[in-house]
This record gives structure tokens, sequence and C-alpha cells, in this order.
RNA sequence: GCCCGCGUGGUGGAAUGGUAGACACAGAGGACUUAAAAUCCUUAGGCCGUAUAGGCCGUGCCGGUUCGAGUCCGGCCGCGGGUACCA
């Protein structure tokens, strides 16, 4: 072979990994372990090309730790159920299951020619009877925990479709097949009791020690807790059964600035109200309109209407407030009804000039005036000026106010300090047919029953169609009979299935024993958990991550995980996502008025305007957006890998930029990837014709061990684009060298070794062709000499005033002194001292001189 | 709306508070070649300048802290992610 032949050496080193089980996790206690893993895709049909970034950066972190003395282990698998494969069965007949079982096919075939470190024994799908078996088991666990409940929620419903749609089904408040506008509906649904964790999931977030500062940040806030107060107002001439409306507020200091009381339109007195008063009923019908996402609530118009009851100021009962129904308010967060206090909050202070209600201001800035056209809300840890304040000092901050507030009201009979969290519980149930099952029966005498686990897996029926909208398992002639587990009388099965992150919250634990008859193995589990390092999409950063800590922690609670997993994922790294323009058809709908999209490869660009290079049609486009299948903008890299090879694939997608950073796609530079792990096979290649000895020997061992140094440092680092410019830098030193046969051999080697995690087939070559032992894969990572690293003289910049004028070159430890008279000689310094004497010498050793003048 | 990020040459990006633009892409010029491909070399933030002299400007915008700010703080603008039924 005479010129690097990627298309020969990938398959070669592949099967020589397969034979020698390079890649094969096996529990050896004789070596620590290492579990890397990345977030397992969504089968949506091909990879693309953020798939190829994740999985190779998990790779590089696999291989790097297994050539540091680690067992490692690196699984993969499928996230499989879901929407997409039943909407792929409406639009085009056929089973959610084929469809799936499909495009794993495909996506692992597309997949392996990367040459991932997978160990592929211990692959699956969440849509497999065997795990999601496994995951009723634990379900019927969690429920005999008391971690799982029944209660109404709200859905988003279709009146024309007569369907439950989920959030994204959801266009511009209309459903997405039938056009028709949405209403929130309540329904019974399942609920896990994630709210039983909120203080644990809250305060364990500190001892998270390599995850994210953001990630952290957002759970923080998403968990919400907050300190406030709770207390009852009389209702003036009351109506039956509704003497008092409980609200809850976390700036109880505001008290004397309420100007209104609001409840939401489901809360029980809006519906008593509603049933004897049709204007207040059509109104409620009103509030319910629009999709149930907190994004649509709280930009949806807000309105409300005037109850015509009054109540009583819990301070002054001669104090009337009138009582609003407003859509703003929601009934699953605090006590579904809340005092308004315009003065100190923008939401509150755009209904009050919307309906006319007084503003009064509680407190003012400590310094400056107000201004009376919003409302004045200052963080709670500025100061304020209290000029209606009822407890403690005039003058503190907003915290100090509430905490004051607290004291008094509780100390005067009016409600009690409580703390509360925002988070929710969550909501499991879907009324979805591709979903894992929930195992529970329903029986006219015994209620709910759990199904005996003896007969999981509860199977999800295969003679479904999906010709009609609505849940199939609903429609399904027989698959709802059943017999009660507890009392053996006919009885019918829930139909609701769960949430898919479901699914996701325990397949990390699962892969420790992929194929095991119990949700997991002691021993296996004990072994391989935790996760050392989770690599996934920063779009995670709340729900699924949230979700799998609270899974843990039930796992734990319900003996499947040790005490030590309750917080699975030792270390995480959110990677950027790979980003694309959209391609909007810009003179045309699809038949059902909706939009169309393109493929990058389907659009041309002709004087700066975009068009389908089939149709000639006008392209909108829409910049930079998360590669999505239903936006069409996602790129294929098995072209890429066709082409070039999975080494250039894999050095391309890690050169250039940060991975944690999104990334727009860009197809150029992959050609220029390519060439250049030809040059350095080329390089390896032609160690033979060097000089047995040459000049610069020394020269290039110091190189190859700074090397060694730095390239490390990026991977162990997450700096696998520095990483790679550090490789660029060193193939350019080895490249000039004249250095002799035996120092470019051991470059080159070394070359090889760092090259290894991301190019790991090139590598391999290399390492053979220079005469390594063994496979390089195998192989321990190079250390370097730190007596290598160390440089006799360093340059230091000269600046004067801050701005760099001059540089000199001293030994790397010429002591203070002797630099600040080196400095005080030096021509440019002397020039702009102009016989003066300095201000100020600032020497940094190492690093800078600052002459200040 | 709310929460969290990000913003540096033509492009991707580098830079423990210490020489801004490493390394690469595209570009320009050159070598080799009958020619092309491949390869190699040189060059390159902007402006002024005959300039490898010298100077000024420059990390989205405005302000602050510091001997020194891309980096820290405050306020804007733009873009992205999440917003509990997309995964």
């Amino acid at each position: 072979m005479s010129r690097y032949a990627p298309s020969e050496i990938e398959p070669k080193w592949q099967s020589a990994w397969n034979e020698a089980e390079v890649f094969l996790a096996k529990r050896d206690e004789s070596k620590p372990k290492y579990y890397v893993l990345e977030m397992f895709p969504y089968p949506s049909g091909r990879i693309h090309i953020g798939h190829v970034r994740n999985y190779t950066m998990g790779d590089v972190v696999a291989r790097f730790k297994s050539s540091t003395g680690h067992n490692v282990l690196h699984p993969m698998g499928w996230d499989a159920f879901g929407m997409p494969a039943e909407n792929a069965a409406m639009a085009s007949g056929g089973h959610p299951g084929t469809w799936t079982y499909q495009n794993i096919d495909t996506m692992r075939d597309q997949m392996k020619p990367l040459g991932l470190s997978i160990d592929w024994t211990r692959e699956f799908a969440t849509c497999d009877p065997e795990y999601y078996g496994q995951q009723q088991a634990m379900f019927i666990d969690m429920l005999d925990k008391g971690l799982v409940y029944r209660k109404n929620a709200t859905v988003n419903w279709d009146p024309v479709d007569m369907t439950v749609l989920a959030n994204e089904q959801v266009i511009d408040g209309c459903g997405w097949r039938s056009g028709a506008p949405v209403e929130r509906r309540e329904l019974t649904q399942w609920f896990f009791k994630i709210s039983d964790f909120s203080e644990d999931l809250l305060e364990a977030i500190d001892g998270l020690d390599n995850w994210p500062e953001k990630v952290k940040t957002m759970q923080r806030n998403w968990i919400g807790k907050s300190r406030g107060l709770q207390f009852a107002f009389s209702i003036v001439d009351a109506p039956a059964h509704h003497d008092r409306i409980e609200v809850y507020t976390t700036r109880p200091d505001t008290l004397m600035g309420a100007s209104f009381v609001g409840i939401s339109a489901d809360h029980p007195l809006a519906k008593e109200l509603a049933a004897e008063n049709p204007e207040i009923a059509a109104f409620c019908e009103e509030c319910r309109k629009g999709g149930t996402t907190e994004e649509a609530i709280e930009k949806a118009e807000k309105l409300g209407m005037n109850t015509g009851l009054t109540v009583r100021h819990p301070f002054d009962t001669s104090w009337e407030l009138p009582v609003y129904i407003a859509n703003f308010i929601l009934m699953d967060y605090g006590t579904g009804a809340i005092f308004g206090c315009p003065a100190h909050d923008q939401r509150d202070f755009d209904f009050a000039t919307k309906y006319g209600l007084p503003i009064n201001y509680v407190f003012e800035p400590a310094d400056g005036a107000l201004n009376d056209k919003e409302a004045f809300v200052p963080l709670k840890s500025e100061k304020v000026n209290y000029i209606r304040g009822f407890a403690g000092e005039e003058v503190q901050t907003g915290e100090e106010g509430v905490n004051s507030a607290v004291d008094f009201c509780e100390a005067n009979g009016v409600g009690h300090g409580v703390t509360k969290f925002r988070l929710r519980d969550w909501g499991l149930s879907r009324q979805r047919y591709w979903g894992c099952p929930i195992p529970v029966v329903h029986c006219e005498a015994c209620g709910v029953v759990p199904e005996k686990k003896e007969n999981l897996p509860v199977r999800l029926p295969d003679d479904v169609t999906f010709d009609k909208p609505g849940n199939p398992l609903d429609r399904h002639p027989t698959w709802r009979d059943c017999t009660c587990p507890k009392c053996g009388a006919p009885a019918k099965r829930e139909t609701d299935t769960m949430d898919t992150f479901v699914d996701s919250s325990w397949y990390y634990a699962r892969f420790t024993a992929p194929h095991a008859t119990t949700p997991t193995v002691k021993e296996d589990a004990e072994y391989w958990m935790n996760v050392d390092q989770y690599i996934g999409g920063i779009e995670h950063a709340i729900l699924h991550l949230l979700y799998s800590r609270f899974f843990a922690r039930a796992m734990n609670e319900t003996g499947h995980l040790p005490d030590k997993s309750r917080e699975p994922f030792n270390a995480l790294f959110t990677q950027g996502m790979v980003t694309h323009a959209i391609y909007e058809n810009a003179e045309r709908k699809n038949e059902n008025g909706r939009t169309i999209y393109h493929y990058p490869d389907e659009v041309e660009e002709r004087d700066g305007d975009v068009f389908v290079k089939a149709t000639g049609e006008r392209i909108k486009v829409i910049p930079s957006a998360k590669m999505s299948k239903s936006k069409n903008n996602v790129v294929d890299p098995v072209a890429i890998i066709q082409q070039y090879g999975a080494d250039t694939a894999r050095w391309f997608v890690l050169s250039d930029s940060p991975p944690e950073r999104d990334v727009e796609w860009t197809a150029s530079g992959a050609e220029a990837a390519s060439k250049h792990l030809a040059r350095v096979w080329r390089l390896a290649a032609e160690v033979g014709n060097a000089p047995e000895t040459g000049k610069g020997d020394e020269e290039l061992l110091r190189a190859t061990h700074k090397a060694m140094f730095e390239v490390t440092q990026g991977i162990e680092s997450f700096g696998f684009n520095t990483s790679i410019a550090k490789l660029y830098g060193f193939t350019n030193t080895i490249s000039k060298s004249q250095a002799g046969r035996e120092a470019k051999r051991f470059a080159l080697k070394t070359m090889a070794q760092l090259m290894s995690p991301m190019t790991p087939h090139l590598a391999e070559e290399m390492w053979s062709m220079l005469g390594g032992e063994g496979l390089v894969a195998q192989a321990p990572w190079p250390v370097p000499d730190e007596a290598m690293l160390v440089e006799d003289t360093v340059t230091l910049p000269i600046q004067i005033n801050g701005k760099r004028r001059d540089e000199i070159s001293v030994p790397k430890d010429m002591p203070k002194e002797e630099v600040e008279k080196l400095v005080l000689e030096n021509d440019a310094v002397k020039k702009a001292l102009d016989g003066g004497s300095p201000k100020k010498l600032i020497v940094v050793p190492g690093r800078i001189v600052n002459v200040v003048i």
C-alpha cells in the first residue's frame, strides 16, 4: 500500500478489535472501572452529524480511559418508544414497531463503520418487551412504596379529533391535524411523587462537583424552593361552601399594596360560581382556551372577570378587595389563588391598569424616585425604603421584608410561613399506543389493582390500526379484557402508557446487566455504577436529568440500586448542538396547509438567494436551528464516511469547535481533515527514509514529550479541539524536523497513540507500520517525562502603561530584581521614561512586565 | 413572559486576569510539473505609511473595577436552548 487508504484499513482494524474482544466489558475487580455513557439516540431513521459528534466525544473518553488502565463500560442502546413512530404509522400505514426496529437496524449499520469502542453485546431498545417488562416491575414496586398515585391534570384537548395532543402538536393554539382551537381539559392521570424528593434533589445539587454550573443553576431554578406565607381572605357575604380564599404569596411584605384577589378558572369557587352564572361559566370556558404550556399561558393576553364577590383585607376588615377569575393563575401551583400587588409585579400592574384597579406602592428605591409608569420590582437582595411596610425596619432588603412579614403575620394569627417548591409531580400517563403499558387493572370491586409480576410484561398488542385519531389501545376489541389479579373477576386493563422519559430515566442502570430477568443485578450495579462520565445535549439539562436523578432515588428505595447511586451521574458534560439553517418553502404549503421544509441537499444557492433544485421554488432560510427531523434540516454523515472514511469524519467533528459550543454545520473542511490524516500516514510510511541519526534529535524528543502533555491535557478537559490543534502543530514539527530515524519513529509512534482516541484506525495502522507491539487500543497511554517539559528561557513581554512595547528573553527562574534591572535598561522603556523613574514596576515572573509611568 | 447560555479576522476557532487572533478552512503569491492532480513553501485583523520602521484602532454595544479585561461586575442589543405530552 502506497497511500492512505481508509476503506482498506478501517474494516481491517475493526475486525481485529472484534477478534480480540477489546471492547467487551467484563467485571474485573483488579482494575478501576470507568463507565462512559452518551445519551442514547432516538431511532429517527438515519444518524445525523450531531450523533457522530456526540458518540465520537464519548469514544475519545472511553478509549483514553481504557489506555490509562481502566476497565471501561461503553454501551449503546435506543430510546425507542415515542410519537414519531405513531406519526409514521398514521402517515404511511404499517406498525410503529416495524418502523422503529427498521430504523434501529439502519442506524446501527451506519454507526458501526465509525469504529466506536462500544460493547454491542449490551445493546437494547426500550421498546423490547424484555426492557419494558422490567420497567413495569419497577412501576409496581414504586406503587407499593407510595411513589405513584393518580390525580386530575390538564391536557391539550383537540375538540374536533377528540384526542389528547402533545405540546408539540399544538401550533399557534390549534391542533396540528384538525386546525381547531385547542382547549385545556382535565383527565385522571398517573403521577410519580417526585415532589417527595424536592428538598433532596435540590440539596444534592451542591455535591455534583463535576456537573456544569449552568445545569445546576437551571435545576435549582426549576425546583424553585421559595419561602412564603399561606393565609386566607374571608369572603364578604360568602356563598355556600366557600367562606374563605386560601392564597399563597412569596411577597407577604407587599400585603399593604394588595388591590385584588385572583383565582384560577379551575378553582372550586370559580366552578361553583360558574354553575349558577352563565356569564362566569362562559368566561371560565374562555380561560381554558389555548395550550397547556407555561409559555403559552404566560404569553397569552391576561384576562380577568370580576366575580362581584369581595374579600376582607386581613389587617383591616373594612378594606375590601374585589375577586377576579383570571386566566394566568394555575390551579396546579400553590393554592390556585393569589392576591395581586400591581405596584411590585409587572403582570399585576398590567392587569390593574387594564381593569382600573388601584396601584399602591409599598416600598420605593432606597435612593432615587419611583417611576409610577411601571411596577417597581427590585432584586430581593436590594435594600428598599418601605413606605407602607408593617414589619421590620423601614429600610431593609426585600428578603428581610419577607421574613419580618411572615413572622409578623404568624404572630398575629394571619396564616403561617410555608416552604413551597415550583417542582410539580411528574405526570407519566400518555394516551398513546407506542409506549410502555402501565401495568394496572381496573376492577369494579377492587378498584385499581397492579398486575401480578409473574404476568409481566404486559405486552402491547400487535394488531392495531392508526387510521383514526386517539389511542388504539382504547379501540382494541379484546386487549383491555383481563381478570382482576386480586379477586379474579373480569376487569379492564389500563390503556395509558408511560411517558418516554420513564424509559430514559433508568437505561443507564440497565446497561450494567442488560439481559437480566430482574431490572438490575446487585453485583453488576454495585461494580459498574455510577456513570463516571455522562455526555449529552444541553437540551436535556432539566427534564431528562432531573427525572433520572429522581428515578435513581426511587430505584434505591425499591432495592434496585445501591445507596451510592442515588446520584447516578458522577460527571456530566453537555456538548453543544449541531445546528443548521432550516429551508422553508416560501411559495407553497402542503395539502394540509402546513409549511414544507426541504433537506439541505434539496436546495441550492444562486445569486444570494436559495431555491429548490428540482422545482426552482424560492426558499425562506431560517438560520441556525437545532437539527430536527420535523424541520428536515438534518445533515447525513454517511456520505462523508463513505467518501473519506470514519477517521476523517471523527477527526473533523472534533476539530475546530469546542465540544460544549453549538456549531453551525458547514461541509467545507472534511477534505482538509482527510488531507491531514493522509499527511500523517505518509510521515509514518516514510520514516525509514530518514538518516540513521540527524540534527535535532533532542529537539524532536522534547517536542514529543510536550505533545504528550498538551494532548493529554486537552482530552482530560474535554478540549478535543485544542488537542487536535496541538496535534497539527506536532505534525508540522515532525515534518520539518531533520532528526534521525529513531527519534522520528518514537515521535510518530507517540503520534499514533495520541491520535488513537480520535482516529483509532489510522492509529492502529501507523502503530503496526512503526513496529508497535499488539494493538494501540491496548497500549498504555504515553506519559511525558517532566524533565523534558521544562523550558530554560522565557520571553517576557514588556508593557508600558498596559500596552505591549517590547519583549526580552530571560532565564526561566531569573530573580525579580534582576528582571527589573534588565527592564530599566531596555531601550523602549528608557525612551518612554525619558530620564524619569516609573511610578510602578510590575513583574509577574515567567509571564509579563508592566511599567507604569 | 420566565430560567440558562452564547457573541473574537472573510470562516471555524485559540488565549490560568498577563504578548488577542495559536491551529485550521477559504483566499492570494510562489516552487515542482509539458500540463493537471498531488505535494511543498510564503503571506494574511483593520486603518495610516514606500515600509519586516513606526503609529492608531480592534474580542456585539455602553459604562465600571484593575498596573493590566476577550476573560471580572452593572446595563443594553442580537442569537440559541429549556419552559413539565418532541426526544
